[in-house]
Order: structure tokens, then sequence, then C-alpha cells
DNA sequence: CAAAATAATGGAAGCGCTTTGACGAATTCT
DNA sequence: AGAATTCGTCAAAGCGCTTCCATTATTTTG
């Protein structure tokens, strides 16, 4: 039997008998024949492969802990799909120089864009490369075309907002991820409307950014429990530094709920999942894992389909209500 | 110039006159030019990847959150040395299957394997398949030799224990990792130890098992607060857990530290980073992405010399003093 | 029933590198 | 000066697949 008939019988083309394939599938298995991925990638010219750019501050050596979710979402798909997953972990500083490095020796078939900033040259600058990939949420100040998944942001923390102003919060602080990220803007903005259509007044010093880790969430919240007039409410961007707000109004005799209220941005994350019955954190809940399936499904149609118009996926976070929101306490 | 000369001259043979290195490297600038990997992956016959299979528990789609923090470091390393970074999350029960398909298909160089059990038949059928690896962590009931990097688990834990004992605790709970995971029975190996030691009765009724997320700790630690002789002193494996058990305290009207010491293992995570001056918890602190580092680099050797010996690597975690450790209240 | 269309298989040419062995040119040795 | 080395370069043969094109066997059609 000829080599072209076998790989021919393996890769389910039609020109070849059933009779004979099963032929071959049955020697193949006996074997624990595999095809050579390397050989079959050089034939073909595709290298079967999802790139995932993580970029790691330089500064802070933090690794967004969303990732590990969001790739286990995508992972599942790529594997249906015959992909592997390639992880680079890179210092933020040279991102760009590593996609290019990627496309240059044709490693990935495609790429993900995790973490996009309000301003994000690397849309402008894959487009360019003609390297088909996807943006895991948006960038306001890009006018380019690109794919996309999101959650809306915006949206979610205006509810959120909105539900402490209807508690009766008006002194209400935001714990949000670093300004120039993109779901940290949009969800400021969120808050910020939120404010201005119930005529209260804004006051950017009850407005923190930072990473998004325990120690920031402590550290803010105790700013903003230190002014001379505290909060009574926080939203924040993630269940993470709602643990760091949970401890700093412990340091402060305060109790979660009872004296001050939280809502908290929650990714579902699987070692944070709040599955209670009544969830600890009244939350803008939006899987992550969900968004990271999504994206893969969305990169593999654009690589199979080179001539696809962009697509946007946008994802509604639910507001679950848990037991950490309550109308403010009387002074 | 010929292909031979260009290959040379970029791979670093010393046959090729520096001159002639030197305009072949200035041409491949000029031109972006970036020899194909997957022709050169043929070609070698090497893939110049190393597979992370990270498994994810099927039952509650688990991902470990240290695994991100751990990849963060040894990436750094296979970038160092060309090498990249396959990663494939697998539901646990085929996770042999995987490593099996990985050799078959030859598309990685080598694996690295997470979470090791007490029981871990993957090192006996890793060998067998003749593929370098080397396991985060070490399985007791495993006589072969194998590559690992590994914490010392006992010793951290009965130095714990110890810790607590010395202030005056006797009641003191252990909120550890799933019971077949290698570094929990050891983790509770060394706090039987120090209670032996001390002549403290052991009471398995103090020491709980189960997945390493802020729920399971809160559970965890919620069933021993209401034991009729509660716990005056936790341990734990995790940061994570300990987020778990403050909260369970918080719900007690117990304050951690005052009414109630903890000690946890602290992986030293990027977004739970302990680093205030005073800690926030005593712990066993012991960097995984150090760990990540010494592991790729312990790989890396294995691929490059494969008749090299196993080696393992035993990092002390250090015994952190933080705030979470006082002498028991009286009642 | 011959001609045309269809189905099933095989030969051989790539894919873009690395590496072996051959080969002149420059250098050293007797 | 001629032989023996060393050095730098190149042509060509793989690496193990896929795929184009040719070929033969089989069926359908006028």
């Amino acid at each position: 039997m000829s080599q072209t008939t076998v790989s021919r019988a393996l890769n389910g083309f039609p020109e070849v008998s059933e009779k004979t394939r099963q032929l071959v599938l049955k020697a193949a298995a006996k074997h624990n024949y595999k095809p050579n991925v390397r050989a079959r990638r050089l034939a073909t010219g595709k290298s079967m492969t999802i790139g995932h750019l993580v970029s790691v501050s330089k500064e802070h050596e933090m690794v967004n802990p969303i990732f590990a979710d969001f790739i286990a979402g995508a992972s599942a798909r790529y594997a249906q799909s015959g992909y592997d997953l390639l992880l680079s972990l890179v210092p933020d500083e040279d991102e760009f120089t590593s996609y290019k490095e990627l496309a240059a020796r044709s490693a990935v078939d495609g790429v993900v864009v995790h973490a996009p900033r309000v301003d994000e040259k690397r849309i402008a600058q894959l487009n360019n490369l003609n390297l088909p990939f996807v943006v895991h949420g948006r960038s306001s100040n890009t006018v380019e075309k690109y794919n996309w998944v999101d959650v809306n942001n915006e949206r979610s923390f205006f509810r959120a907002t909105q539900l402490l102003i209807e508690l009766g919060h008006t002194t209400i602080g935001l714990i949000n991820g670093l300004a120039d990220m993109d779901f940290a803007m949009r969800r400021a903005q969120g808050y910020r409307r939120a404010l201005k259509e119930n005529n209260i007044e804004l006051d950017d010093a009850y407005l923190t950014h930072g990473e998004m880790t325990e120690p920031n969430g402590y550290k803010n919240a105790l700013a903003l429990l230190d002014l001379p007039t505290p909060p009574t409410a926080f939203v924040t961007s993630s269940i993470i530094m709602a643990n760091g707000i949970r401890r700093a109004l412990d340091d402060r005799e305060l109790k979660l709920g009872r004296d001050v209220s939280v809502i908290t941005h929650d990714d579902d994350l699987s070692y944070f999942r709040d599955a209670a019955a009544v969830p600890v954190y009244t939350a803008t809940r939006s899987s992550v894992r969900e968004a990271g399936r999504l994206s893969a499904d969305l990169l593999l149609k654009a690589i199979a389909d080179p001539g696809r118009d962009p697509e946007g996926i946008l994802l509604d976070a639910e507001l679950i209500l848990g037991s950490s929101t309550k109308p403010p306490r009387r002074r």
C-alpha cells in the first residue's frame, strides 16, 4: 500500500475506499502509529499551534490570575480541533517583538491577545503581520477591525453602582485595575455614569487604580476607609481584590455587608468559585473560562477562513445578589 | 553563498569564518529572516518544545492556581534556551494517554509532571516512554529514579506546627490539600510528628483534606470551629485556603491572630504576595516561581544529556513570622 | 460495444531546513 | 618544492509527511 493512500486514509480524504481506510486504521492502531507532527507541519505549511502571549509586568512580576482559567477554556477547544497551545510569558515591554518573532518563525497559526490597553498598539501591528488573532477584551482607542470577546464592563459596573445607590449608598469607592487597561477604563465609566445619573458628586479620591492583587485591594481600601468621609460601599474589579478589601475592613473593625457593602466583579475563577446558595459577594459575574472557549472558537474560525470579517462577541455579566450588600448603616 | 554556509553561520558552527558569519547575520537581520521552525524541527528531529500537562479535575473544573506562577518561572528559562512551551490542560482521568500521545507524535522533547500523587503511575509510564521529564514534587510510593524539584514539606509543616505548640497551642487544625497528593501527605506527616513529639494526642477530626480553593478553606475551617473543642490555631497548605479560613473566623466573630492563629504555606503567588514589613500571615514560604526555574533547568539538562542520572532538588521553605500567630487566648 | 466519465491507487516532487561528504584554497610541515 | 593538513565552502541527500499528476480499474453513457 502506498504512502499516499495511507496519508489519505488517515486524514479522511474522500477518494480512498472505505475498505482500504479501515485496513489502514487497523494497521495504524496496531503499530501505535501517529504521523510525525513535525513532518506534517512542514508539508502542510501550518503549525497547528495557537500562541498565547501573556505579558508579565516587569516591575511586579505579576501574572494575571485569570489567565489560567481563560486558557483552561480555550485549551479544550484547541484540543478538539487538533491544535496545540504555545504559551509564552514575556516581559511586557517587548510584547510586540515576541509576536513578530512568532510570525517570522511561523511558529503559530494564530494568537490570542490578552489584557488590551485603552491604547493598544498590538492590534494594528498584528493586522500588519497578517497573523490571525483574537483579543480578550477590547481597545477603545482603536479604530481597526479585529476579533474580540469581551464582557460588557461599562454596563456591569453601571448596574453594580446603581444597585448600591438604590440601597442608599452615596459614598462609593471603586477599587479598580490599572488605569491604562481597557476593561478598567470601561468599568470606571460605568461607575461614573451611575453616580452622575443619580446626581451624586464625582470625587476621584474615591477611585483607585492598581494591579489586581490582594495586597493592592487591601492597601487601596484602607486608604479610602481612612478618608474623612469614608465610603460605605465599594465596587471592585476582582474577587482577589475583594479579599483584600475584606482584610482592610477587618483591620478597621468593620464587618462586610453589615458595615460596609462590596460588589465585586467575579470571573468565576475555579479556586474562588462563590457557589454558595447565597453567595458571599454580590457580584457582576462572567465566566472567564467561557470567554476562553468563545475566543478559541472565534480564532479557529478566523484561521479556517482568512477572508472572514472580524467579529466581536459581547458577553453580559450577570448581577448576582449575595450577602455583601446592605443599606448603609446610620452613623 | 550556499545554504549550508548560511545555516552554519546562523547556528554558530565553528567551521564558518567570522567574516562570513557577520555577513550572513547582517543579511538575515536586513531581511528579517528567521529560519522556519517547522523545517528546522523536521531536519533536526527535535521539536524544541517542552510540554506541560496540567490536569484539570473533571469534577470541579479546578485549575491549580500555582501553576501560572510555576510556568512563569519555567518559561523564562525555556525562552533562553530556544525552547517553546506547549501547554495542555487535560481531564485528570486521561493524563497518561496525553503523555503517550505527545510522545508518539514526538511533539515535545520533554515534559513536566505537575501535582504528583503519593502513588504516581505517571513516573513509571514516562520512564518507559523514554521521554525526559521532571516532576514538580515527589511521589513517596515510587521507587524508580526520576528528576524532581520539591519543597521540604514534612519539615516545613513540622516547624510550623512546632511553632504553634511553643506558643502554647494544643488544639491545632490542619486544613490540607487533597489526601492523595504527595505534598499533602508529607505535610500531614510533619504536622503529626510535631504533635507526637510534644505528646499531644492526635485526633484526625482536626485534619481536613480538600481541593485548595477558598470555599474549601472556609468550609473546612468552619467545621473545625464548630467542634466541641475548637482549634485555637490552624496550619494550612495554601494562602488561598488561608483566605477562606479568615472568612470563617470572621463569621464566628473571631479575629485572626488575636483569637485564632494561622500559619499557611505561602507559594509566593504574584497576586497574593505577602510582602508587608510584618507579613499578614506567618508562613512557610517557598517561591513556586523559583521551583519553576529550577525544574526547567533540570529538564533542559536531562534533555541535553540523555545518559544523565536523575537528580532531585530539595528546597527548604523559610518560616516567616507574620502577625497571624499569637499565644492562645484564655477562654 | 466503444467511448467517456468516475473511482481508487501509486509515483514522485516538494515543504525549508540540517548535515554528510567532497572539494578546492590556503597554510603548515618535511 | 611537494606532500600533508587545515580551513572554508558547497552540492546533494535526507527528515517524514502531503499533494499534484499520472495511471489503472471500474462503471456509466450514447
